[in-house]
RNA sequence: GGAGACGUCGCAUAGUCCGGUCGAGUGCGCCUCACUGCUAAUGAGGUAAGGAGUCAAAUCCUUCGGAGGUUCAAAUCCUCUCGUCUCCGCCA
């Protein structure tokens, strides 16, 4: 949700920020008009009810005619007092409605356009010559094959399309991942967590996947809960309804969920493999922090992710996502892509978003400073996705038979282990 | 799943039976000032959030887990709901 009384100051720049979104910018004079509405409303509602409330006061203290004299007056006040307030509180909901239909304020700088207008800002990594090497790309269903990690068939005969079994050395894979992520991230300063992937209904909406992403989020009707898509939302909600410290911030969590997905809308796209499933595990790392810090923030994210694809010896590249593809809450966003070499193209696997202060009005989370209580910035950034990093670190790093070798950095979490052998 | 107790301003609690003077007392914590060579101790004052309003104030409104209801008037009465705790049952 947006400021609006930041709104009220400068509509010209959330106008200017719908714009090159690509979204409604008339509602900025709905939310305008909305707001002078309400404004009325409180005015009216309050003078009855302050006139109410003095009457009472008399109501207590006089006694026999007098009393009964002011209890007639009373009575319709109090149904006028009833009328306002319930007007009151419709300008109110119409209000906010409008209101969170409006996405976060694009920062200054982004890249304006569509999907593919993202600016690049570095490629990171060499990438290998497999034709040189003497020997044909090995897509990562056909290695997952071969070394026994992932089972794709099964997946679909249990769960349907889109859904799998790591197996093996697959399992054990996640597990190192994992732990390579956890304890970078700890050993950085993040708090690790373990969150509930279960979340009531004020969770997703306050972290924004009610709105456009609303038709890729499962719900489970019968409890009315939410499956998360992401980390973000139990770890943006945990905070909900607190004033933070400014001592204590930034908090910075890293958390470990599976995320679920319905993947509505990409019927066709990435059907093979374990590039887009409905289920994966993810390492997601979070922060609150003071507005003033929040650009460093998303660049401290930005640089654990790459130091993460370094690690695992994968070569990326890191875009400036462009204002069309953003996403409702952030105001700016990186995406780090791997290549992929059975698709001689970057893919996206990890992905850093700036939320200013956008998630923490709709969750109420705010900071208390000197200047007074504010709202604060969030920011989320993935450590690691699974599947995505297997898919990745399973085709960068195969070999011509098969095999496929382990990074240094995960050798620890996989006893030791150079690398995984075709079974 | 069954039985019961409880949810009040950072924390702990009073107030709820008998509705109005309760947006709400007390202790602790925190802040300011005074006293003291420093600290401690002591004394005085202050100390919720959101909204309307204002240059800024003053002032006003809302909120006592949440949602409804009764009433001229609700922390207080009624209904539902969520959460916490205790006991019993069941269970990874």
């Amino acid at each position: 949700m947006i400021d609006l009384a930041a709104l009220r100051l400068d509509p010209d720049a959330v106008r200017r920020s719908q714009q090159v979104r690509g979204e409604s910018v008339e509602l900025v004079d709905e939310v305008l008009a909305a707001d002078v509405a309400r404004r009325a409303a409180v005015g009216v509602f309050e003078a009855l009810r302050t006139e109410q409330k003095s009457l009472g006061a008399l109501v207590a203290k006089a006694q026999g005619d007098e009393k009964q004299a002011i209890l007639a007056q009373t009575k319709t006040l109090s149904d006028q007092v009833k009328l306002a307030e319930s007007q009151l509180r419709d300008l109110d909901a119409a209000l906010e409605n409008l209101v969170l239909g409006l996405s976060n304020i694009v920062a200054l700088g982004v890249p304006v356009g569509g999907e593919d207008d993202f600016v690049v800002l570095r490629e990171v990594g060499e990438r290998r010559d497999f034709s040189a090497e003497g020997f044909t790309v090995r897509d990562h269903v056909e290695l997952g094959e071969f070394i026994g990690a992932i089972d794709i068939e099964r997946g679909a005969k249990v769960s349907g399309s889109r859904f799998y079994y790591l197996t093996g050395p697959g399992a054990m894979l996640e597990l190192a991942l994992v732990q390579l992520a956890m304890t970078t991230a700890q050993a950085n300063g993040f708090q690790p967590m373990i969150p509930p992937a279960l979340v009531k209904p004020a969770a997703m909406e306050g972290t924004g996947f009610l709105g456009q992403a609303a038709e890729n989020v499962y719900r489970l009707e019968a409890d009315d809960l939410y499956l998360v898509g992401t980390a973000e939302v139990p770890l943006a909600a945990y905070h909900m309804d607190e004033i933070l410290d400014l001592a204590s911030m930034p908090k910075r969590y890293v958390a470990f969920s599976p995320c679920f997905r319905r993947e509505a809308g990409s019927h066709g796209k990435d059907t093979r493999g374990i590039f887009r499933v409905h289920w994966f595990d993810k390492v997601e790392m979070f922060s609150f922090c003071p507005v003033a810090e929040a650009e460093e923030e998303h660049l401290r994210l930005l640089g654990y992710e790459e130091a993460f694809l370094q690690a695992l010896e994968i070569p990326y590249r890191v875009i400036d996502v462009a204002t069309g593809d953003l996403g409702s809450s952030a105001s700016r966003k990186f995406d780090c892509e791997a290549w992929i070499p059975s698709q001689e193209r970057y893919r996206e696997v990890t992905s850093t978003s700036n939320c200013t202060t956008f998630q923490s009005r709709r969750l109420r989370i705010r900071g208390r400073e000197e200047s007074g209580i504010s709202p604060i910035a969030t920011l989320n950034g993935t450590l690691c996705a699974v599947t995505r990093t297997i898919v990745a670190l399973f085709e960068n790093h195969q070999q011509a038979d098969g095999s496929i070798k382990v990074p240094a950095a995960l050798r620890p979490f996989l006893g030791g282990a150079e690398y995984f052998q075709v079974k």
